[in-house]
DNA sequence: GTCTATAGAAGGATAGAC
DNA sequence: GTCTATCCTTCTATAGAC
């Protein structure tokens, strides 16, 4: 592959990128494609096939991309606690950097389940979890959390960092109404939903 | 309007709301949608002009299915703490019977935010918060509430009921591999939210 | 490898008969 | 009000020249 081609697969890539992101599969256009990486529309198939072929190089990146920030938490040398908050933290970060990334995701998996199962293989989820709870099961006590409601723990974590972004079309306009700014409103979040989650599973008494 | 035109016209309606809920704008035939109801294509054209006008009738009444449905917890003689709980049980339970609804609207308001500008104006959104912090003064001493925070706690109580099933294609594939069950997670998670919110948001000593 | 031109199919919308 | 037939545009995809 020369340098040129390289090129011009990369400008493809990442117009299809964009655009895919931007309007989905079904509403996404070849042509939009081809315009925004400056070449021309039979290039497109040239290098992918199909309109299909290009979608799905696109879809495994950007999904690997959202997927790959959940494994930094099972490394780090942090107390459980300090884990939550760093990963909420960057998490939410991360998305405000790829805004429009969870409702992309979200929606075309909805559409065509199949499409994340190959991905979920690489993802090697239930043995990382287990790593987790092995690694913290000292402080595991002094927390509400075991086997039973850690599907239940982990999605409440994770919803608090994605779900503003999926609603963010919403969140935005009654913020708006209502005086806040979405902005704002995330930057206090980077702190807040660490907080609201340590509350929520610390053991009363 | 006659008894027959009535028929059809709902005919229409109800096959048009299947095929958008499921596919989505650009991804919806109006082939499909006219099959479904058992009549000819140029009859979706006699009763609603276009694809978009036919959308927006649609849109429109699924959005007010969902928000409507955030109203209850306004107006119950219940304590905060009850009224919570009893907010996320029945919010769970009523997406539980209509699992493609989060995920829909989500992604059509990202795709066209003016959408729900109309909509909003009608949801008095204002007021009913401001309402339902007045009404609630004595008790918010024991939680950790001001206006300051009031969006973060409203959308996090939100994120928990609506998340899981905006991600559910996600969330079923997980479960797979993990040996849940997605049906049984939803159940779980109509008392779970609850607590894990009450306990958030009480203040420590 | 890149372009122009065009095939070929699909989808939204309308005309016109009944 | 409902249907058949068809128009017209748009879109994906390919053929073929350079």
């Amino acid at each position: 592959m020369t340098e040129h081609e390289k090129h011009t697969e990369e400008k493809i890539f990442e117009a299809a990128t964009e655009v895919f992101e931007e309007k989905g599969f079904s509403a996404a256009r070849m042509q939009d494609i081809s315009q925004k990486a400056g070449i021309n529309k039979a290039l497109l198939h040239y290098y992918y096939r199909t309109k299909e072929q290009l979608f799905n190089a696109v879809f495994e990146m950007l999904a690997k991309k959202l997927f790959n920030r959940f494994s930094p938490i099972f490394e780090e040398n942090l107390s459980l606690d300090e884990k939550i908050k760093y990963f909420l933290r960057e998490h939410i970060s991360f998305l405000q950097k790829n805004p429009r990334l969870p409702s992309f995701i979200l929606y075309e998996i909805n559409q065509n389940p199949e499409r994340i199962k190959r991905l979920i293989d690489n993802l090697a989820l239930v043995s990382s979890m287990q790593k987790l709870m092995e690694m913290h099961k000292a402080e595991l006590k002094e927390y509400d959390i075991d086997e039973k409601n850690l599907p239940q723990v982990m999605t409440s974590i994770v919803s608090l960092s994605v779900f503003p972004f999926a609603a963010k079309g919403i969140l935005s306009s009654i913020f708006d109404k209502l005086g806040y700014d979405f902005n704002t409103y995330i930057e206090e979040r980077k702190d807040f939903a660490g907080e609201f989650v340590i509350k929520a599973i610390k053991k009363g008494k």
